[in-house]
This record gives structure tokens, C-alpha cells and sequence, in this order.
DNA sequence: GAGCACTGC
């Protein structure tokens, strides 16, 4: 720490060890293509502001990996890095986007014929595997970020190290973070039975290579509690108080875990620094997470207005996916939510979890990105210590059926024997295939069933939502199913809420509530939208709807429509124009989409106690409707939903429709056998 | 009567 005499020095001491610099990859340009051009594998191990995404494929395409038409391949685990990275490549490359170098995203495919550097979401690279197996149009593939584990570049270089024994002149690289550039390494070099001669030849460590680069970033002190806080909450506020009382210019970035805990610590400061001196500088606490409509989001980026100390109090968004600049000072709780799906109930939960190592390095350089900064971290140096070097990747916490169905199209038959990363536990493995099976996406010897289970592949919505889909058109609804997966897929954004207007809200959605449940209060908001709301800007406005998200439901619905009529599936679009509310003249209509919805989500079927709360088939968990929910407060007697989700002690049901019993012994009579 | 961290096709 700084000579100066704070009062923070008596609660944080400053860290013992210091990661040593390594060197930029400018100097390391000939040895970076020394080692693609010796190597099968290279492991690019850099910071973020080495230059390692926008260097690299800019060298590569200079020496020559382009000549003979084809394509070097850079993978982004999100939308946004996937077209900025190629935008700012573009620009240094001195051509438009879309030419020589363009990007490829789900909805937006900015290439051409003569674009030879590529990027695009590691999602979509695998979608390109179902079209072309080997990837034959890549002669190198880098796979950015590879640290993050998200489960797409985990089941990505499964594939690719697949693909290198058919295609030997593929060349791969792996950009990662320090802490795991053995794992991939050995991940490529190992042998496995199929390939153990061909291993044995090239010899161990002859395959897969590492090389280091340093980050363009500036030293961060990191300083821990003497002693463990009782309340991170509370210790972050005054943590942030004493900060700015006792510490230079510079703003704050402050890592919590959920927008509850946000609003309440943005609350905490603004009371606090009324009560500063008079004459000494504000602080503006400011909130960021996902759900913050994009127009408060933006505040973060604006400069502080003269005088003021910005400081923004936000969830891990901040830790990838979102940089600020000027950040000096980080103050880390060390939690983050995780999700976790418990392969018995099939439940996901949500829950606060000790962050690891990985991310704590990751949160405290976020202070040093435009000069020195540093890190107060909210727990004692032996905490640290105790913490896990790394999370759990995604794979070994994730509902694994939508992966496995791809796998399974992309030929891959023996699924337990694929070549993981880190192998998924056996149980999410057994989970997903039995899933998937009683949806008739597998026969029983686990084979991928045609037609239907390759196009429950081919379309981008979960395996529950395709088979809905797929089975619509002998319900006569398939487009209004196409609405309602559109709508579903969205996830919570539809509704904007504004701070302490939850009852507005409220107001809002009880204008398309259908009686019948959420799937057709969505078809409402959703054919509203197309009527009124498309042209009208004031539509969303008074409904309080997201009109980013409405608008995104219209191009997944095309999406899914595409796909549907190029299996031969023909969309009437003409019935869709009525509304099917309650009252009206349609009331078959809504009893269709019901019994269809019940063929795709019978397995996510719960009945109503008399207590108000719902019980899943066996009887066994205890389901509460999301407040969200049209069915919350309202009396059911069976239900389908769309998802279930523990935050806390319950488990909430989210998009609940009504259906009969009957129908599940009709739909789903093997699943259902007993019954 | 109580609440979704973050991505992606």
C-alpha cells in the first residue's frame, strides 16, 4: 500500500505474492507462427488486452494460412465480442466488415466470399459441424476465452480434437487464462483408445504447445481483511465510504451477487453520503445487472459529472461480458450466483456460491485497465486460499439433454464415450438420455431417431419446445406454437420494470392474461405486438413491453418457421390472426395449444394441492408458481410449465398452463404408465 | 404474496 495513513490499512493487509510479467505478442509473432506451423495444438495463454484475439488470426492470414480459400475461425463464447472484435480486426486489417474479415452470429451472418477471418459464437461453429463434419472450410480454429468452461467451447474442443485425427492439417488454437493451460494441453496430448497408436508415434507433448503473452494491464495491489466480515453487504458499503473518503480520483467497481442485493447497497450509499462533509465530492452509486433495461445500463458508461465519484455496484456481468473503463478501485464480496440442476428432481437452482481463484483474478483486473488500481477484497487472505482454483465448468452443472441431442446429430452415437474436457457426472448423462428418449428423440438402443429426433436437433429451441413444435400441426396450432416457443425462449425480459412500480407492471400484463395459463397470455402479448405494436412506438411503452425483446421474439419465430418448412411442415398463418383469449369464439384453438403443449411438457407436469401449492407427478417435490406467474394466487387443478427454478428454500414453476389429466395418460402413456 | 447470475443456437 501507499504511504499514506488510511484507516482502510488497519482492516485489509496487502498480498504476498505478485504474478510476474511476461512478454507481448508483438515480439512473440514469429515464435506464435513457429509453433501453429510445428504443432497441431497451441495454447495462447494472455490476458485480456494482449491482443491475442485480434493479433493472432491477422498473423496467420499474413503467413499464408488463407491461400488456398480458406478460412481461419475465431470463436467467441458471446454475441457481442463475436462482432466487435471482428469490427475493430476489420478496421486494423483496412477493409469493411463482411469482407476479408466479417462475423457470424446467430440472425446476423456478416461474411462473404472473400472474407478469410471469421468470427463467430462457439454455438454457431458446432451448428456448422451438422452441415459440414469437419469443419473442411477452417485451416485454423481458434477457440477465444477458452477459460470460461461455458459448456459450448467445452463440447467445441471435444469435437475438434475428433475432427484433427480425420484432418491432420487442421490447426487449433486455445486461448486461455493462465490457471488452465495444462488442462488443455494434456487434454490434446493424452491418449485415448482409439487413438492411442497415433499418440504413441507422435510421442506425449509432441501434439499441443503453450505459449504465454503478457496483458496490456497495470499493477493492482490486492488487499484482504485482517478478519472475515459478518455481512459482505454491509462491509462492501463502507468499504465503498471509506474508499472514497481516504483514497484518490478514480471510480469504483463493487462485485455483488444479484440486483436484490444491488439496489438495497446503491440505497445503503446514496443515504450514507448525504451525510459527508459539506464542500467534499459526491458519490454516484449506480446498479448493473442483466435485467436492467439497456437505457439505465448505459449509465455506467458515462463519465461521472464533475465533482462526483462514480460507483457501480454490479453483478458478475462486469467480470466478462462487460468492461468499463477508469476503473481504479474493485471491491470483491467473493460470491457470485451459480446455477446448478440436481439431475434427481430436474430441478435447477440459483444459489450464492464462494467465487474461485480464477474469478477473483479475473474481478481485480478490472482495476487496472487505464493506470494502477486496486483490489479490496471482502474476505481474509486465508479464505483466498481455501477457495477453488477454478468453477466448476458448465458441463458438470447443466441440464445436458439439448448437447447430447447435438452430439447425437452430429454422429456421435456413443455419447458416454465422447471425449470431454471434463466428463458431465453419469447421472446428468443418464438424465438427459432418459429425457430424451420418452420425448421419442431416441429409439431404445439410444439412437437418434429420424425424422424426429434430428429435427429436434436442427432446431434451436430445447428439446421439450421442439418436440411441441413438432408435434403442433396434427394439433392444428403450429403457428401459434411458433409464438409461444419464440416467446418462451426469451426468457424474462418482456416485461420492463421500472424501480417501485411493480404494480404498473402488474396492470400491464393482467390486459393480455388468458385464463388458461401463461403460454397463451404470451401468444396474446406477442400477437398485440404484431397488430399494434410493431409500428407504433408508444405500444411498448404503455404496456410497459421490452421492444428489444419483442422484436427478438419476431426473428426466432422466422428462424423456427424456416426450419419448420424446409422439413415440409407447412405454417398457416392464416388461422393465427384472431385472438385466442378466453370468450371469444376459439376456445378449441386454446384447447389444441394446451394438448399440444402437454405432448412436448408432459414430463414437467404438477397438479395443485389444497394449500394452494403444486406437487410434481410422483409426489415427491413441492412446486410454487412464480410470482410471475398468471397462475400465481389462481386455483389449478393439473398443470404443464415451461421451467422450474430453487432460489432460496422453493422451487418456482415459471410459464403454467392448465391442462387434464387425461391428456398426459393420452400423450405420454409409457412415461405415464403407472398412472 | 414474493422475485432471474450469465450466455448461446
Amino acid at each position: 500500500m501507499s504511504g499514506s495513513d488510511f484507516d482502510l490499512g488497519a482492516a485489509f493487509i496487502p498480498a504476498l505474492h505478485k504474478p510476474a510479467p511476461l512478454l507481448p505478442i508483438a515480439k512473440h509473432r514469429e515464435s506464435l507462427l513457429y509453433l501453429v506451423e510445428s504443432y497441431p495444438v497451441t495454447i495462447v495463454v494472455g490476458q485480456t488486452g494482449s491482443g491475442k484475439s485480434t493479433q493472432a488470426p491477422q498473423f496467420l492470414e499474413h503467413a499464408g494460412w488463407c491461400a488456398d480459400g480458406k478460412v481461419i475461425g475465431v470463436t467467441q463464447p458471446r454475441r457481442v465480442a463475436a462482432t466487435t472484435v471482428a469490427i475493430r480486426v476489420a478496421e486494423e486489417f483496412g477493409c469493411e466488415v463482411g469482407k476479408e474479415v466479417g462475423y457470424s452470429i446467430r440472425f446476423e451472418d456478416v461474411t462473404s466470399e472473400s472474407t478469410r477471418i471469421k468470427f463467430l459464437t462457439d454455438g454457431l461453429l458446432i451448428r456448422e459441424a451438422l452441415v459440414d463434419p469437419l469443419l473442411s472450410r477452417y485451416s485454423v480454429i481458434m477457440v477465444d476465452e477458452a477459460h470460461e468452461r461455458s459448456i459450448s467451447s467445452d463440447i467445441l474442443l471435444g469435437l475438434l480434437k475428433k475432427i484433427r485425427r480425420k484432418r491432420p492439417d487442421l490447426r487449433i488454437i486455445v486461448s486461455s487464462a493462465t490457471l488452465q493451460a495444462e488442462d488443455f494441453s494434456n487434454f490434446f496430448s493424452e491418449a485415448r483408445e482409439d487413438a492411442a497408436s497415433e499418440a504413441r508415434q507422435e510421442g506425449k507433448g509432441d501434439i499441443a504447445t503453450i505459449v504465454s503473452l503478457e496483458g496490456r494491464t497495470y499493477p493492482i495491489d490486492i488487499l484482504y481483511l485482517e478478519s472475515p466480515a459478518e455481512d459482505y453487504l454491509e462491509k462492501a458499503v463502507s468499504t465503498v465510504l471509506d474508499i472514497h473518503t481516504n483514497e484518490p480520483k478514480g471510480d469504483i467497481l463493487v462485485f455483488l451477487t444479484g440486483r436484490e442485493e444491488i439496489d438495497q447497497a446503491v440505497q445503503a450509499v446514496s443515504e450514507r453520503s448525504a451525510q459527508l462533509p459539506p464542500g467534499s465530492q459526491s458519490i454516484l452509486p449506480l446498479p448493473l445487472y442483466a435485467g436492467l433495461p439497456t437505457d439505465q445500463q448505459m449509465y455506467v458508461f458515462e463519465e461521472a459529472p464533475e465533482n462526483y465519484r462514480k460507483v457501480i455496484f454490479s453483478t458478475n456481468i462486469s467480470e466478462a461480458s462487460v468492461t468499463i473503463d477508469g476503473i481504479v478501485y474493485v471491491v470483491d464480496s467473493g460470491f457470485v450466483k451459480l446455477r446448478a440442476y440436481n439431475p434427481r428432481s430436474g430441478i435447477e437452482s440459483l444459489t450464492v456460491t464462494p467465487v474461485s481463484k480464477a474469478s477473483a483474478a479475473q474481478r481485480a483486473g478490472r482495476a487496472g485497465r487505464t493506470k494502477p488500481g486496486k483490489c479490496f477484497r471482502l474476505y481474509t487472505e486465508e479464505a483466498y486460499q481455501s477457495l477453488p482454483s477454478a468453477n466448476v465448468p458448465e458441463i458438470q452443472r447443466s441440464n445436458l439433454a439439448p448437447f447430447i441431442l447435438q452430439l447425437k446429430a452430429l454422429g456421435i452415437d456413443n455419447v458416454l464415450r465422447f471425449d470431454f474436457l471434463t466428463p458431465p457426472p453419469a447421472e446428468l448423462m443418464t438424465r438427459a438420455l432418459e429425457l430424451l428418449y420418452s420425448l421419442g428423440a431416441l429409439d431404445e438402443y439410444a439412437k437418434l431417431t429420424k425424422p424426429m429426433g434430428l429435427r429436434m436437433a436442427e432446431l434451436a429451441v430445447e428439446p421439450m419446445m421442439a418436440k411441441t413444435l413438432l408435434s403442433a400441426p396434427s394439433f392444428g396450432c403450429l403457428s401459434e406454437i411458433l409464438t409461444i416457443a419464440a416467446m418462451t425462449s426469451l426468457g424474462g425480459n418482456i416485461w420492463i420494470q421500472h424501480e417501485g412500480e411493480k404494480k404498473k407492471t402488474e396492470s400491464a400484463k393482467r390486459k393480455f392474461a388468458a385464463e388458461e395459463g401463461d403460454h397463451l397470455t404470451l401468444l396474446n402479448v406477442y400477437q398485440a405486438f404484431i397488430t399494434k405494436g410493431r409500428n407504433e412506438s408508444r405500444f411498448c411503452h404503455d404496456n410497459l413491453l421490452n421492444f428489444k425483446a419483442m422484436t427478438r421474439a419476431v426473428s426466432i419465430r422466422n428462424q423456427l418457421k424456416r426450419y419448420l418448412e424446409r422439413f415440409g411442415l407447412n405454417v398457416d398463418e392464416s388461422l393465427a390472426a384472431h385472438s385466442t383469449s378466453t370468450g371469444g369464439g376459439s376456445s378449441n384453438k386454446a384447447e389444441q395449444i394446451r394438448r399440444c403443449l402437454t405432448a412436448g411438457y408432459f414430463a414437467h407436469a404438477a397438479r395443485m394441492q389444497p394449500d394452494g401449492t403444486f406437487r410434481n407427478v410422483s409426489g415427491t417435490t413441492v412446486l410454487h408458481a412464480h410470482p410471475s406467474s398468471i397462475m400465481f394466487n389462481r386455483k389449478a387443478d393439473w398443470v404443464v410449465f415451461h421451467e422450474v427454478m430453487e432460489t432460496g428454500t422453493k422451487a418456482f414453476i415459471r410459464d403454467v398452463t392448465r391442462i387434464e389429466k387425461a391428456w398426459l395418460l393420452e400423450y405420454a402413456p409409457e412415461f405415464y404408465k403407472t398412472g
